[in-house]
DNA sequence: CTAATTTTTCAATAAATTTTGAAATTTCAG
DNA sequence: CTGAAATTTCAAAATTTATTGAAAAATTAG
């Protein structure tokens, strides 16, 4: 397989897992593209090597600057903007581990506390068993939160470390 | 809030989850009703609790089912299919996990596996940068697949747990 | 300041996904 | 077997989501 080819073949394979997981294909694509090129891109060579309309590459630009994965470059002498994705892939999951529990995570809980206090018999087998339920799930969630926070610590330094055991 | 209007909106909030995470909303809804139901439920009770076709029933119900978070139900004397949704939410949680990890991180890795082998000289900075980001990110996934692995392993006695500590 | 260049916005359009519902198929009690 | 009841299929329609492109706004070199 050639170089060029390669990359296409990233860059379409990120954006279908990308958009199995509820992220824009295009905001996926771009990214791809962002991180598999070793000088900064401007709007315009986004547009042109996905072949995207102006407003459809500045859109996912933004979209992940608000991520955190993509950065604006500013070049000397130049009026175009430039942007960098991060290629720490690392710091890639982390980001995008915090944004999902910030967005969407703890939303899921803040409801999930309150359908807790449902009115009525609390002896009620239907009320109990709703509460039970969902008492069940909100604990979960609340688990799975600190997990998360536990692995994003705990395995902090996993990069770092395969960086020690190569120059071992 | 009252206990129908509770369920409403679990059933709500489970779809907006779900359709964020690349589910299918009306699937979550389906997977959300059965779980909050006491009692099994036919094609029908769901037809008319969510308001959707038969079509689109039945459609989601197998759906689930090929996912292994609801269950056919077999009601003697009964010509119709009853279902029920797994209530143990750590099954319910390690069946996705399972799922998307074979259907689409497997896939990816596999691609990530080809990438690797770009033809050219190796010593060609271009093609050596591009092995590199793939190679990490390949080698981050072949971790982060090992990780949930080692979670599931490690956690699957949280819930037990939790009822432990509950008769303590 | 001015004017050229770049970025952003957004209504219209296109594409993708989901849903419907009726017909075809399957199932099973009698 | 038979036929009524249930399930499945699938093309068409509806809905949702993504994309375009040109106009408006913002930026900056001179």
């Amino acid at each position: 397989m050639k170089l060029q080819e390669a990359k296409q073949q990233f860059i379409q394979s990120w954006g279908v897992l990308g958009n199995q997981w509820g992220i824009n294909r295009t905001m996926a694509q771009v990214h791809a593209l962002l991180l598999i090129s070793e000088a900064p891109l401007s709007t315009d060579d986004v547009m042109e090597q996905l072949n995207i309309s102006r407003g459809n590459a500045n859109l996912n630009i933004r979209e992940l600057m608000d991520w955190g994965l993509v950065e604006k470059m500013i070049v000397p002498g130049d009026r175009k903007e430039y942007f960098v994705a991060d290629k720490d892939i690392w710091q890639v999951a982390t980001r995008i581990m915090a944004q999902r529990k910030k967005r969407e995570l703890d939303p899921m809980l803040k409801v999930l506390n309150q359908l807790q206090e449902v009115e009525g018999d609390k002896k009620d087998p239907a009320i109990k068993s709703f509460t039970e339920t969902i008492g069940n799930i909100r604990k979960f969630a609340g688990h799975a939160e600190k997990t998360i926070d536990t692995i994003i610590k705990a395995e902090e330094n996993w990069f770092l470390n395969s960086f020690i055991k190569f120059f071992k």
